[in-house]
RNA sequence: CGCGGGGUGGAGCAGCCCGGUAGCUCACCAGGCUCAUAACCUGGGGGUCGCAGGUUCAAAUCCUGCCCCCGCAA
C-alpha cells in the first residue's frame, strides 16, 4: 500500500522499518522538527528522519500542520493510508481526511485502557500484568478511534518500562504489517471502544520521580520500573540527587528502621526502609555519574545501615 | 559559545584548595577459624594517578594545551 508514515522515536521508527520491510510504498515520511538536543545543545534529529535519510525517502518536517501548504503536499502524495506512530503532535481534520483510505494509529495499551502519551509506563507504573498494542482508527479524540486489531502482552514482575518497550514496538510492528497484509482493500473491521472503560496514561514528568519512602514497597518498586528510561526515579543522599536505576522486592523487614533509612547492605546492594517492607536497590546512578551496581555505589559512599535517604 | 560533574590497582571513592612515603570500602589470591558460609581473623598480589608540556630540589596535587566519559536541560 501507499503509506505516508508520522511518528519520531525509536518505537516509531521500528513501525517504519517493519512497512519497508514488507515492501509497501512509503514516498514521504513526516516527524517533528530538529531540535537542539543534548549536551551542547546540538541540533539532532529524530530515528525517523535517519531512518527516512538512509532510505532516501523525503522526511517533512512541518512546525504546525496547520499550515495550508503542508495539507497540500501531503495530498500530493495521494495516499492510501496514513500510518502515525509516536508522532507527538495531534492531527487536525484536514489532515485526518486527506488519506483515501483512513489514518491509523498504533498506540501502546490495550484500549481503551490507557489513552494519552504514556500509556507503557503507567502500565508498569500501576503494576499491571498484562498489557498489549491496539491499531486503531484514527478520530479527532485522543485515542479514541475504533480498535481495528489488539494483541495482549505480559509484563514481567521485575521488568522496566524500557524493557517492555522495544517488545511492544516489534509486536505493535507486526501487528501492523499483518493487519495491513488482511485488508488490503482497506476494509478494516472497527469495533467501538468502551467509554466507560477508558482510562488515562497522562504525560509524565520529573515531578513523579521523586520517591516517596513513606509508600509501600511495592509502590516504590512500580515506580522505578515505570519511569524508564524517562523521567526516572530519584532521591536524595547527603543532599545529592541519586538516581535509582533497579529495585527487587525481596519482602525482607525493615527491622526498626523508619521510611527512608537504609537497613542493611550486602552483595545485591542496598535495603531501604518502605513502608511495609524494605526495599533492595540494586542499581543507582549518582549525581553526574554512570549508572552503576548498587555494591559499587555502597563501596564507595560509605553507604551503612541507619543511613537516610530522601 | 545552554549549565554542570568527572578520569587515582579489577569496581566504587578519598587525597588536590594548603606540593614532600599511594589511602579507604569492595573484589581477587593464600593461609587460618568454623559443622558450615556471601560471615570472621591474618597475610598477599595488583596503580604510566587520562595524554603532552611547563613551574619546582620535589607534582596525583600548581600552570597551559589536548583527549575521553557522564549528569542536568530537551
Amino acid at each position: 500500500m501507499r503509506i505516508v508514515f508520522f511518528g519520531s522515536d525509536e518505537f516509531a521508527a521500528q513501525h517504519l522499518r517493519a512497512l519497508l520491510a514488507a515492501d509497501h510504498d512509503v514516498p514521504a515520511c513526516v516527524t517533528g522538527p530538529d531540535k537542539p538536543h543534548g549536551r551542547g545543545m546540538k541540533l539532532e534529529f529524530s530515528p525517523i528522519k535517519q531512518m527516512a535519510l538512509d532510505a532516501r525517502i523525503p522526511c517533512l518536517q512541518p512546525p504546525s500542520l496547520k499550515e495550508p501548504n503542508i495539507i497540500e503536499t501531503l495530498k500530493s502524495y495521494r495516499a492510501d493510508i496514513f500510518v502515525v506512530v509516536a508522532y507527538g503532535y495531534l492531527l487536525t481534520r484536514g489532515i485526518l481526511d486527506i488519506p483515501q483510505m483512513l489514518c491509523i494509529n498504533v498506540h501502546g495499551s490495550l484500549l481503551p485502557k490507557y489513552r494519552g502519551a504514556a500509556p507503557v509506563n503507567w502500565a508498569v507504573l500501576n503494576g499491571d500484568k498484562v498489557t498489549g498494542v491496539t491499531i486503531q482508527k484514527m478520530v479527532l479524540g485522543l485515542d479514541a478511534g475504533d480498535i481495528i486489531a489488539q494483541e495482549a502482552m505480559a509484563i514481567e514482575d521485575d521488568e522496566s518500562a524500557a524493557q517492555v518497550l522495544p517488545r511492544m514496538a516489534s509486536a505493535g510492528a507486526k501487528l501492523l504489517v499483518k493487519v495491513l497484509d488482511e485488508n488490503p482493500g482497506g476494509r478494516f473491521p472497527l469495533k467501538p471502544q468502551e467509554e466507560h472503560l477508558v482510562t488515562w496514561a497522562p504525560k509524565l514528568n520529573k515531578e513523579m520521580g521523586r520517591v516517596d519512602w513513606k509508600k509501600t514497597a511495592a509502590t516504590v518498586h512500580n515506580q522505578v520500573r515505570g519511569l524508564q528510561p524517562w523521567p526516572g526515579t530519584y532521591t536524595f543522599y547527603n543532599g545529592k540527587m541519586l538516581k535509582i536505576t533497579r529495585t527487587r522486592l525481596t519482602g525482607e523487614d525493615v527491622g526498626g528502621c523508619s521510611a527512608g533509612q537504609v537497613t542493611k547492605t550486602d552483595k545485591n546492594g542496598f535495603y531501604v526502609a518502605c513502608s511495609d517492607k524494605a526495599l533492595l536497590i540494586s542499581e543507582v546512578q549518582p549525581q553526574a555519574g554512570r549508572v552503576m551496581s548498587a555494591q559499587s555505589f555502597t563501596a564507595g559512599h560509605k553507604i551503612i545501615p541507619g543511613f537516610l535517604l530522601g
